[in-house]
DNA sequence: CCGTTGACCAGGC
DNA sequence: GGCCTGGCCAACG
């Protein structure tokens, strides 16, 4: 738990996302009490697993997807949110409704 | 130690 | 509503 370093306070929040909701790299950087939500998209690009830490419930705050997903790009990312029940608009964007208000 | 890079965000056009 | 620019800040070499 209380991890000291960055990246494994980014996991540890990415991890608690529950399935069906998604968060933003800002509201992650903010629970993990990162300095700057770039923080976010490094550990997520080091993301060892995506069964470990489902970086693809991570989206941009506008709700676009994440350019390069180290699994295998947008298309795949949006596919495995449409999946677990994410809300996606017809711009191709994740629907707000589907982020995590109260956590 | 310093410079470059980057899965961001907000603002402007 | 979509695209571009600037700024913040940490990680990497």
């Amino acid at each position: 738990m209380n991890q000291n370093n960055s990246f494994d306070r980014i996991y540890a929040i990415v991890q608690k996302i529950p399935t069906g909701k998604v968060m933003t790299y800002g509201q992650v950087a903010r629970l993990a009490n990162v300095a700057t939500p770039r923080v976010v998209g490094f550990a997520m690009h080091s993301n060892p697993d995506s069964s470990l830490t489902p970086c693809h419930r991570v989206v941009f705050a506008d709700g676009s997807l994440t350019p390069g997903y180290a699994f295998g790009g947008e298309n795949v990312q949006r596919e495995k949110l449409e999946k677990e029940g994410v809300k996606f608009l017809k711009n191709g964007k994740v629907s707000t409704n589907s982020f995590i208000q109260t956590f």
